[in-house]
DNA sequence: TCTGTCAATATTGTTCAACGATTATTATTT
DNA sequence: AAATAATAATCGTTGAACAATATTGACAGA
């Protein structure tokens, strides 16, 4: 069969392939996504698209203006800084009443380890990566499905954003060691600490990503 | 005709249509819904009515099995709990870091005024959908449109859970002084003793819910 | 009577073609 | 050159079609 993986359904696939395509710069914020063309493309009937369509909108990834189509989302201030107080949150909250034991600590242990071994290298597209997934580690600290699925849905906007910036070590170089810190704090079981240190560390990044943003031209042009 | 409103989509406003049911407790949990009768009792084609099911599966309101169909989720005792962590990292955090005079606060206020006076008249489905507002302004708290976007879907998912459950004046009247001590502490600016309250509030509420949805009979049968 | 096999039926998964409605673009007129 | 009308392109929705899968029921054998 030409079939590659009939294990779920065609919209999710689609969805999965488009928002790839998306955190890895390819589509860019604002670019309009034609029914015809794209199903086209992914040799898929333009009902199959529009289903992803739905999903990808309903995740904040894509805008949808009625009888225009679908556009990449355009991130602006005002999302990043919504983006990084749903973080503060939810990833505050988190460690602050984490069990100290608890089986994310140990990824979130190898998620620094990656992101120091990647550092050592200069492949800063790694560590990027690696932070991502330290903090979806420290938001299954919460041992909710619910709130580590909606984590993983802001996280994938915040990439988009992240795919405008062009300083990827400045980004996420600092705060490896930050990470590190963190997961020591949560070893000595100084929860409260851990929060603090947490809260101050994602203000800084917000301040940082934001200044990055505010640096680049024509933000907002089709 | 039939058109009620064109300002919006159609699969958006079938997604609604079919909430409404839900919650309302017309649709029960387990029941499968048929793609042709659906879409023949809503006059809808059947990929208009595949795309409002999309948007209701990611919301957790229903539950899709490939080649069977779509079910309207059964809630069970783990999806409670999930729901109740969610709810705790939120709403706690939304409140000890509140702003005594935003303007959410008001809307707490007259949300506990309505479930005052809807309880005097024992009107209690309008004492629970008020408790619902109490909440949801809680949430805009933290002034994050993607936070309270979330604990709207959140909400809606624990409402479907009430619709099992068959005493609806234990489960809301006892909640509405809980709810207008908070609102005063806000007032004198006493956010953490707030936020201690609606902690103990929320497991006390997350008690009694477990414990009415022990007693229904023959859960998770279709 | 019970059980396993197999065909018949029903439902979902996906595609395609069509048409009205809305928006974008081009051509025309003043 | 500006305003307006005609044209083209795209989306929104529908209905039908076919393949893939699941359910049902009949039937033969133990």
């Amino acid at each position: 069969m030409t079939d590659q993986d009939m294990t779920s359904a065609l919209a999710p696939r689609l969805a999965e392939a488009i928002r790839n395509k998306l955190i890895a710069g390819e589509l860019k914020p604002g670019h309009r996504l034609s029914e015809v063309k794209l199903s086209a493309d992914l040799q898929v009937s333009r009902n199959s698209l529009r289903e992803a369509f739905r999903l990808l909108t309903k995740e904040g990834l894509l805008r949808h203006e009625p009888n225009r189509g679908v556009f990449v989302a355009i991130p602006s201030m005002a999302s990043i800084i919504d983006i990084y107080r749903v973080r503060r949150v939810i990833e505050c909250r988190a460690v602050a009443q984490a069990y100290p034991k608890h089986p994310a600590v140990g990824r979130m242990r190898a998620a620094v380890e990656e992101a120091r071994s990647a550092s050592a290298r200069s492949d800063w597209g790694t560590v990027g990566s690696a932070n991502m997934v330290f903090h979806a580690a420290i938001v299954d600290l919460a041992d909710s499905e619910r709130l580590s699925a909606f984590y993983l849905q802001i996280a994938a906007e915040l990439r988009l954003s992240f795919g405008l910036l062009d300083s990827p070590e400045l980004l996420h170089a600092p705060y490896i060691e930050l990470n590190a810190a963190i997961v020591e704090k949560l070893d000595a079981g100084e929860m409260q600490e851990a929060a603090i240190a947490l809260e101050a560390y994602l203000l800084q990044s917000e301040r940082t990503v934001l200044a990055a943003f505010s640096r680049i031209p024509d933000k907002g042009k089709a």
